[in-house]
RNA sequence: GGUCGCGUGGCCGAGUGGUUAGGCAGAGCUCUGCAAAAGCUUCCACAGCAGUUCGAAUCUGCUCGCGACCUCCA
């Protein structure tokens, strides 16, 4: 595509829907905050991670090169703000008698192998905290330099408010207020090394008894949560960027803290477009690890979660997270669940159809409907267009849904569009349904042909109306989640929905 | 307590000043060996109150309810 669609998004930063205007004409630079890995993965994370996925998508196929950078965090979490705060993967490794890459290796498996069961395509580079040691310690150093950051008993903290005198916009993503944020701040234990209670770790020493450890100039540590996304992001994307992502709840503190570290030392603004995606709920609830209440893939994938009666493949998962926007709360439930599953086979039905079909000869046109057509294919892409409303979009799929099952079905004449719209429908609704929405075809390809060929047993039992046979065979298809389809012109098979 | 957001039909969920969102469920019809699938038709709505406006689900104010962040969190 070599005219690009403009594009709105809506920039957390500004808390307004702009026009996407990247920094290179042809090249965007997307960062999104990725997993820390010292735990599964569960829906919520999955939900963010594939909200991104799309964005990467969509931009891609707008004919952008994006380079797409998702970190793993695999250190550097405090379990908490104290002096003995200890590191989320060192906990996990001593709980489980394990080294702690060996807990980074399982847990990073562990969501690579979730997100392609959902799809999603690879970032382009996944960097890891702990391969970015060197860089880190650098820019802490250059934050010492400068004077915005100091160091107490082997641990440095950035100074908020030296840095707030100097550039004065801390608290602007969050929308917070420097005075009301001290007013508001709790005793926090072991906050007497820092100079205010604002201040955060850029590096923190190790006390002995800390497995993981690297030698700094301020004594044995490690790096402080944020400092990594300010390091790997401007390593790979450049000083200043066009998109970061990332969950709703990392705005305050990770990111603002993000764009203190990267403004105070690269003396520019690190990021254009700031967009955050929204929370996933249970019973109206945040999903989150510490609030007991979290689902994982795994459980939804084969039913095994108390929430649930049945299991539901990850193209449903993925089909519902798609169908709410992005920076609205989603709420999972067995009935939301079950009403995806129908749906989402119903929009595969027809795109297993529209491979299928094909015009004879253009007879005399439907002006309306070939007009409505085309239409439907303009608002799916306007939604696309406007801050990547995937709801639209499916929305018009179902509309498009209609008149190509009535044409399979011979309920209506093909030869009725005209052949460029024809051509149309069938590229725009492949292009949105697998290379935008990363919707496919779960079934496996022997399965698939094992069906087809059972059908022409069904299709001769039929034609010598043993109906016991044909019943039968009907069976055995339900049993196996597929329909078989009795039309006036032919015999196919689909997917229950 | 501070800051911010949300409340849409039986359920999920788009939409932000006038025009059918969409899906699931329900009702009816066509088709069929019977069904299913599919199509067609149809029912059901914008938390409450007041205001602005020719006109509000959409803007303003208040009330009620829910949630998020302020501490690790996607």
């Amino acid at each position: 595509m070599n005219t690009k669609p403009e594009i709105f998004v809506y920039n957390t930063l500004t808390d307004k829907k702009e026009k996407f205007e990247p920094i290179h004409p042809t090249h965007v630079g997307m960062y999104v905050c990725g997993p820390t890995v010292y735990n599964d993965v569960h829906l919520g994370n999955c939900r963010t991670f594939t909200s991104f996925d799309i964005i990467y998508r969509y931009l891609t196929f707008c004919g952008y090169k994006v380079r797409y950078v998702r970190n793993i965090t695999d250190v550097g979490h405090l379990v908490d703000d104290a002096d003995e705060g200890e590191d989320k993967i060192a906990k996990k490794a001593k709980l489980e008698n394990l080294e702690p890459m060996e807990v980074v290796q399982r847990y990073t498996n562990g969501f690579h192998d979730v997100m392609k069961q959902l799809n999603n395509i690879s970032p382009s580079i996944e960097p890891s905290a702990t391969g970015h040691i060197v860089e880190q310690i650098a820019m802490v150093q250059s934050l010492i330099t400068k004077g915005l950051a100091y160091e107490v008993n082997g641990s440095v903290y950035f100074d908020v408010l030296k840095y707030n005198e100097i550039k004065g916009d801390y608290g602007k993503l969050s929308g917070r207020v420097l005075e009301d944020l001290y007013a508001n701040t709790r005793d926090l234990d072991g906050q007497n090394e820092k100079r205010n209670s604002l201040d955060f770790a850029l590096w923190k020493k190790a006390l002995p008894e800390h497995i993981m450890r690297w030698t700094s100039p301020w004594g044995d540590g490690f790096p402080g949560w944020h400092i990594e996304c300010s390091v790997m992001s401007s390593k790979y994307l450049g000083e200043t960027f066009d998109i970061h992502g990332g969950g709703m709840d990392l705005k305050f503190p990770h990111h603002e803290c993000e764009i203190a570290q990267s403004t105070a030392s690269f003396d520019k603004i690190p990021v254009k477009y700031w967009l955050h995606a929204n929370m996933l709920t249970v019973n109206g609830a945040r999903m989150g690890k510490s609030k007991g209440n979290a689902i994982l893939p795994a459980q939804l994938f084969e039913g095994t979660h108390e929430l649930l009666d049945k299991g539901y493949s990850p193209m449903v998962l993925r089909f519902m997270m798609l169908q709410t926007h992005y920076r609205s709360t989603m709420d999972i439930s067995k009935e939301a669940l079950l009403a995806c599953a129908k749906g989402f086979n119903k929009l595969l039905n027809t795109y297993k159809i529209l491979q299928k079909l094909s015009q004879t000869e253009v007879k005399e046109i439907n002006q309306k409907l070939d007009e409505e057509l085309n239409q439907n294919i303009e608002k799916a892409f306007e939604g696309m267009n406007d801050d990547f409303n995937t709801g639209i979009a499916i929305s018009q799929l179902f509309n498009i849904s209609k008149p190509i099952n009535a044409f399979f079905n011979q309920q209506a004449d093909i030869n009725t569009i005209s052949a460029k719209t024809f051509e149309r429908v069938k590229t725009a609704y492949s292009a949105l349904f697998t290379d935008i929405l990363g919707l496919i075809d779960e079934a496996d390809e022997n399965f698939k042909a094992l069906a087809t060929e059972m059908l022409e047993i069904y299709k001769k039992a039929k034609e010598e109306k043993q109906y016991d046979k044909v019943d039968a065979i009907r069976s055995i298809f339900k049993s196996k989640g597929l329909v078989i389809k009795d039309m006036k012109t032919g015999i196919d098979w689909g997917y229950e929905e």
